[in-house]
DNA sequence: CTTGACTCTCTAGCTCACTGTAGGGTTTAT
DNA sequence: ATAAACCCTACAGTGAGCTAGAGAGTCAAG
């Protein structure tokens, strides 16, 4: 008694998937997937391992890695070899990343409010002064 | 003894502002600034005021205000108003969003440490497998 | 046999702040 | 007179990940 799994169209995959039709044939332009099957009628046919492929870039998605870092990573899985090896780095990397955009965030939310709270000390700009406005007239981003 | 400050063409105004002539251009298409007048032979001719005001939008551009909202506060000064109501409330929002995603970021970069921590206890997907990359093959995002 | 729901390809558009190129005209210095 | 250096317009391209639309073909149900 062997079910046998029918292949899917791409509506049915974009159902499952919940992705649009749309966004499966973009993932096919680049690689990312591809049809078991091209019918007669020209119409794309999946074999049901796709969704488990496209669940695996919805979840790579969620942890921030680029359409491109997945290709990386499914063309490696691809050749017969494990890519976690691959995946821990492109982690650590973004773990880095995102040390460095707080940082930066940081330091620059700072900058802001001394600047506000320096701003908030001067009259605003009066129509006929040439200044465009003082408030910003005057950064120098050292404040 | 009156002094006539000469009219600048492009070239000029991009040395003086470090701006390429290409990005001056731009700004006009956005209507950022204009010519104080074009000559027969269809060159822009700036007034010097045009070097404060490109000076201007170098200043709150590193205060990180969009083309749109430098656009915003130029009109309204051009109206003769005074925008530094409207700079005060756009620094207000830029602080509020560096806030979010400083907080995001953290969160994010939480839940990615504490993914990478779970991960490196398990064992590389063998070749094998039909798992594309065990590592993330159990994402949730809640890990 | 027709209607509606599906499918296809190809193209363009979105955001943002530019940069680069092609194909011309103008000015300045020698 | 000529060559370098400048100026002009108009359009395409960048990155990321899609979305939307035109125009056409296909399939299943009633």
């Amino acid at each position: 008694m062997t079910t046998t799994t029918p292949l899917l169209k791409i509506g049915e995959l974009a159902k499952r998937s919940h992705l649009s039709v749309g966004t499966l044939r973009y993932y096919e332009s680049l690689d990312l997937i591809k049809p078991a099957d091209r019918a007669a009628n020209n119409y794309r046919y999946y074999s049901p391992e796709t969704l488990q492929k496209v669940e695996f870039i919805k979840k790579a998605q969620a942890l921030h890695f680029s359409l491109a870092d997945i290709q990386h990573i499914l063309n490696i899985r691809a050749s017969g070899q494990s890519p976690c090896a691959l995946v821990d780095e492109l982690l650590d990397k973004k773990i880095d990343q995102l040390e460095h955009q707080i940082q930066s965030a940081l330091a620059f939310k700072s900058e802001l409010e001394t600047f506000r709270d320096h701003i908030s000390a001067i009259p605003p700009t009066a129509p006929d002064d040439p200044t465009i406005c003082h408030h910003i007239g005057i950064v120098s981003l050292d404040v």
